[in-house]
DNA sequence: TTGTACGCGTTATCAG
DNA sequence: CTGATAACGCGTACAA
């Protein structure tokens, strides 16, 4: 005699059981069956399969996740879901995912720790069988939780600190350097740099390599005005028509970051310099309206489709083995001259 | 204190019958502390929480959707992700789930059904507590899987057949008017309409409406040559080209999405002509770049950030109360005239 | 090859 | 206010 009405008032669903008492064979065998997990001979192979049709059963992932220790879901952790390159980034995992029938939970971070703490928290708490991370902060986002639930963890776009694990990320002292030899052989000295956000590595590596670039050049004496803040594109808009307005101006911007250089663009934009004649532009990132305005604007682009696609492979190849060598892979950017970028003019 | 362990080397996170061994209380004590569904006496509760600390312990999300019968996962199921208007969809939403400590599912059709079919099984199997779905279309799509496992769904930007619960979308008859109208008081009569995707509702209501006001003006005579495809955004653009390249070619353009907008801006942008003195482009969504380019995109704009929100917020109370009367929320659109429309111009 | 039985971690029920 | 305990649905040793 069994009770009946005892959890919550639950529409009725079809369990494991169902099946196998409408095929007539065992719970195990359906299991076995379902997952391939073991031999099942053809005729029961047969009946198992009607059973499932007729009982409409759909297998309870929850159920499943309890037994295996393990859902099937993978977070993804940015720092800007409204970021066109972040967009683009999950969009490539995605694809991976949907191949491999695994579920993307996608969580903002806008930039906080707290809130970074509190979803890595959540990706331990569901058991999930993957993590792709693009950290808040170099120094102080904290993986090891991660670690210690043995979550297979990718990092990509930006470095953490006491981190070992599989990385997929951009050369970005590379392309810093890229941008600063290109207005180099252009032949400007007065730049303003854009750089931002203070605490992403991205910035960090930015910087350091357009600076270098311009201090091993011949060119010693420039004046390169360098912003490193976590403005977003308004604020940069402001900076930058503060920075066109000043006596001695800027004939270059180098913007590095997406949202930077819409600021920056839309500055120029309203001064209304001539663009490259008075001032060249030079953004970060394939946004779509890049080769929408007038002039096109030139960009350091990412192969980020790839990095999104290399990351998601990285952990399907680690689930299926934990202990192969960890992927620290570099990717190289790309200098796209388009018409915002010219020579210095006088 | 070193715990001992069975013989695989496996890390185990603490469960909540630590905590309770810990704390010299019973499970159910502990569980009752930490989830808040019943009193607890003040000194158990103080050593509840220290034991919670000294342990570590996370509750498991997936014993407790297991007991439950409910995952703290809500799907956002979309059509296509890369579109900004998605994007800022899924964001407006992913705001309220963070509030209330519910983790984003994202799935993205592509249009395509069998797709969605898939992640409607999966948003089933993991008993989620809510879905979000832009369906890929209007007559094929089913959303009975969800009904019938009682999980809170609601329908937003576009309607499905057969459909009665919670739905927010925007009324895009108006929108169609909204845009005739407004090349109508210009003088434009050879107008090419971009339709699509043609299995959503939200094209065909435009198109509708577009139509209809035409046929009610006084100006009777049109020679609106409407496409109602599948098209995206590069198709879009050579379609653009060649009517731009006929004899009799049109002197206003509407196209009612933001892939088809790009596309049109970018065939009229190549062709030369002079806007609107030549042609006009009325454009769908605020799209980032529809105000970065010259002259800026005129549009017909949706409150997405508010029907994100709405849909959200809609879920949460109808997890609190299923019985509550299902929400038909219709959102209107909005007239923004910028620069690339104008009076027909010989 | 197939079946039995147990446990994954949690919470609701029920009794005290 | 607290404790003991029975499920939730599944996969897998172990037994047959």
């Amino acid at each position: 005699m069994s009770k009946q009405k005892k959890h919550p008032p639950t529409p009725k669903r079809a369990r494991i059981v169902d099946v196998a008492n409408a095929a007539g064979v065992s719970t195990a065998t359906v299991s076995r069956a379902l997952t391939g997990s073991g031999r099942v001979g053809p005729e029961l192979m047969q009946r198992i399969e009607e059973a499932v049709v007729a009982t409409n059963y759909v297998p309870d992932s929850v159920g499943r996740a309890l037994r295996r220790q393990r859902s099937d879901l993978w977070a993804v952790i940015v720092s800007d879901i409204r970021n066109p390159y972040f967009v683009e980034l999950i969009s490539a995992i995605e694809e991976v995912a949907s191949l491999e029938d695994q579920s993307l939970v996608l969580y903002n971070t806008d930039e906080l720790q707290v809130r970074e703490r509190r979803f890595i928290g959540s990706a331990v708490a569901q058991r999930m069988s993957g993590v792709i991370i693009a950290v808040a902060s170099e120094q102080d986002s904290d993986l090891s939780a991660l670690e210690e639930a043995e979550i297979p963890t990718i990092v990509v776009d930006r470095r953490v600190q006491g981190f070992s694990g599989d990385s997929v990320v951009l050369d970005n002292i590379q392309a810093g350097k890229l941008a600063a030899e290109h207005l180099l052989k252009l032949g400007h000295t007065r730049i303003l740099g854009l750089f931002g956000p203070s605490a992403a590595s991205t910035t960090f590596d930015r910087y350091i390599g357009f600076k270098a670039a311009y201090e091993n050049s011949q060119n010693r004496n420039y004046g390169t005005s360098s912003l490193l803040t976590d403005i977003r594109a308004d604020q940069a808009q402001a900076v930058t028509a503060h920075a066109l307005r000043g006596g001695l101006r800027p004939t270059a911007i180098y913007a590095a970051n997406g949202a930077l250089s819409a600021g920056a663009y839309r500055a120029v934009q309203a001064s209304g310099l001539r663009v490259p004649e008075d001032i060249s532009i030079l953004g970060t990132d394939d946004t779509p309206w890049a080769t929408m305005v007038r002039p096109a604007l030139s960009v350091i682009t990412q192969p980020v489709a790839e990095m999104g696609k290399v990351a998601a492979e990285r952990l399907v190849k680690r689930n299926q083995n934990p202990e192969v060598e960890p992927l620290h892979l570099v990717l190289s950017p790309e200098l796209v001259i388009r018409e915002t970028t010219g020579p210095i003019h006088q």
